[in-house]
DNA sequence: GAGTGGTCTAGACCACTGT
DNA sequence: CAGTGGTCTAGACCACTCC
């Protein structure tokens, strides 16, 4: 009685993954090490040590150092959302793209703008933003009347790292205008702030049409 | 003029997210193939391969064999979510966890849930949940009355995969009555649905209360 | 077919951290 | 202090895919 050779260490992680759902090691227990896994697989110790990465990376396991490698005990569910250009997601789906310049004044420092996305047409979402004119001073020249400051902004004040919240708010007057919505009506809504090491550089709500979903998937 | 030392994976991600935020290395071209780059860098090629590996889990490089590595053309940003259990969500926030079934009954091979979850005795969100008993056999024998389904099932019932959604929506009669609030009110929703290879094991709709915020981060 | 990334190995040293 | 994971190396072969 032989079983299928586990080779690579994508078959390693996949053995992992089958003794742990099969409770042959519960949540919370602590595994056997990695040089006693690769005497046992008969690979090298970096092999396995890939595939026990993936893993805790993906929040199967928990590992530390001297501590060892033990199930995670409330195994979260970790999902990686994509959030694409909003010309891409919608020629994406197959629609045609729109775009519309709202509003738009300087104050301070800062640059705010007001525009629709729209998808064949229709309203797509509504974005309210700010740009700091001294992060992205060449925003100040820029119209936005043809180029979304979304695409702008890839294109020219690139960030290191920011922050996102998801969440749902009744549709203001503002943004029941916009997208020829009742006010009140609930809306989907992504906040995100972006930084350039420690110079914050835009920050911009965008209120998805009723209806709109952000799909994802999760594995293991 | 000598510049830090750069030896580690990570110093070379660090690098190499310079070249690419100073545009020397624009989006769409193809950078040096990881021979030339071990060379440049003083290192093994498989620390450049961790290096440029990272930065494509991340989105921020496009890898493929012959074609080399280029610098992605549209950054999408991608955020890794994390999905608490709810009890350890409000638990972690500093406050009391609460339960109550609002509803239950089988319907051919399925179980149907309501319940309420509850932040220091206010409405935190309602669940809306069915349960394969073709997978999960033993909820039938369960009352859910003590325990979440949320919770029961990570004990009991694993799963290989599963698909996410995020949505806003109204608050329909049943939603407005479990969590307090007026019929329409703007809902932060999640809908999640697990399987276990090919089997269905669960389907849920999460019905958050007004004002719920989803947070997360994004690198680079 | 040839060039690129993907992976594996065997060994070594390091870094963190629990005891 | 000692044990575990984290990383690096030098080399090798493989797998995919563009030409």
């Amino acid at each position: 009685m032989t079983r299928p050779q586990i080779n690579s260490w994508q078959d390693i992680r996949a053995e992992v993954q089958r003794r742990i759902h099969a409770r042959e090691w519960p949540p919370g227990q602590v595994i056997p090490g990695e040089v006693e896994l690769a005497e046992e697989f008969g690979c090298a110790r970096a092999t396995v040590n890939r595939a026990l990465r993936a893993l805790a990376e993906a929040g199967t396991l928990e590992r530390r150092r001297k501590a060892g490698t033990r199930v995670a005990l409330h195994p979260v569910s970790r999902a990686t959302v994509d959030i694409p250009v909003i010309r891409q997601e919608i020629e994406e789906a197959g629609q045609g793209y729109g775009y519309r310049l709202l509003d738009r004044f300087e104050a301070n420092s800062g640059l705010t703008l007001r525009a629709l996305h729209l998808a064949d047409g229709a309203p797509y979402v509504h974005e309210n933003r700010w740009i700091s004119l001294e992060t992205a001073p060449k925003a100040a020249t820029q119209s936005f009347e043809h180029v979304s400051a979304n695409e702008w902004l890839i294109a020219t004040a690139p960030y290191t790292h920011g922050d996102i919240a998801f969440t749902a708010a009744a549709a203001t007057q503002t943004e029941a205008d916009a997208l020829g919505i009742p006010v009140g009506a609930p809306l989907f809504i992504i906040e995100r702030t972006t930084w350039d090491h420690d110079a914050k550089v835009t920050a911009v709500r965008l209120s998805y049409a009723p209806g709109h979903k952000l799909h994802t998937q999760i594995g293991a």
